[in-house]
DNA sequence: ATGGGCATGTCGCCTTGTGACATCACCGTA
DNA sequence: TACGGTGATGTCACAAGGCGACATGCCCAT
């Protein structure tokens, strides 16, 4: 018998999800999405800092796997990231296809989303870094493994949910980082 | 006898770097910035597509260098980013370090500018890419060698604005290029 | 039962960003 | 010389984002 329903961010972020999939990111007020959720604008605003974040509600989860995995390996920089990638592949991105490419349609409507898209990319960039520091490598070491991991990890994700795609995305992520060993290694 | 003063947009853009500068960007409004260039809020949103935009003047040039070294050079995807890279920081950069220092500190200081920044790098990138991709390279190869390429002027140029530093950009880019052939190049 | 904590609702405000319309110097042309 | 068009600018009004401050009412510990 509580008095509210229960998990108000929840219900957000699906109304959220849905009417930026009806109506579109910008033509969605802040006040649709607290109306189709029963609570209120202000009460959006105390449980997401702006309307984008609705839509990336759960991605510190990602952040979480990747550091843990990256601090508990003993392979070399790159290959730890590669792999960290793999595991958060497994983890959280199997069965998801769908979602994600919905969800990726979304972001692709608005530059806004997209910024806001980047810079998780480039903070969860920065929390890795700082893992790899934390072991012990230089500033510059970890930036690039790091840096290198996730452009291999973009690139795989782009293969991915491409309409076309079949493979799993570890194993995109696999092959991309073979590729990337060859583009880099010969300076000529 | 010209019924307007002349470069309004130059006006404009000044008068928030100068505003950014003494009381911060999100303490700047756009009617201050119109304001200390003699000119009206509208007529600011007439030449600049948002608040964030004054700071971002003139980075189209950095596009078109980049596009046209990457383009005319014969050398492997990987090296003719670098050494686009390289160009720019010679034609763009050079003795602009105090510039680029109190620019920094202004993105620093705010998330919508970070954010703004990380869109133009990423639109950046799709351009060279694309640019790597007309000279006949397959979408894969195109994205790992201007990404790298990316990691590479990221890097340099983190160390090259550091409080200490003193090497040119241009040096900074060519060890680091160096360092992450190293990183990715064994396997184990 | 009583009072504090907590999630939520309400109100009002400022700022961003935009549409619609007015203004007015400049310029070519009749 | 007058005249109308063009283009940059100003004015007004407004929707929406975002936030501070305060009110409300359930829950729980004492």
């Amino acid at each position: 018998m509580a008095r509210w329903q229960p998990d108000a961010r929840g219900r957000l972020a699906a109304a959220a999800f849905e009417l930026f999939r009806e109506r579109g990111f910008e033509q969605t007020t802040v006040t649709d999405i607290a109306a189709r959720a029963g609570l209120d604008k202000r009460t959006f605003y105390r449980l997401f800092g702006d309307k984008r974040e609705a839509l990336f509600s759960g991605g510190e989860q990602l952040e979480e796997v990747l550091v843990e995995a990256v601090t508990e390996t003993a392979a070399g920089p790159f290959e730890a990231v590669v792999a960290a990638f793999r595991r958060v592949a497994d983890e959280i991105f199997t069965d998801r296809l769908e979602l994600v490419r919905m969800r990726q349609s979304i972001i692709a409507s608005s530059a806004e989303l997209q910024e806001r898209e980047l810079r998780k990319m480039s903070s969860l960039t920065a929390a890795v870094a700082a893992a790899l520091r934390a072991k012990g490598l230089s500033e510059t070491t970890a930036a690039l493994a790091t840096e290198s991991g996730v452009t291999v990890f973009r690139v795989a994700y782009a293969r991915w949910i491409a309409p076309d795609s079949d493979a799993s995305l570890a194993d995109l992520i696999t092959d991309v980082a073979t590729e990337l060993r060859a583009i880099t290694s010969a300076p000529n």
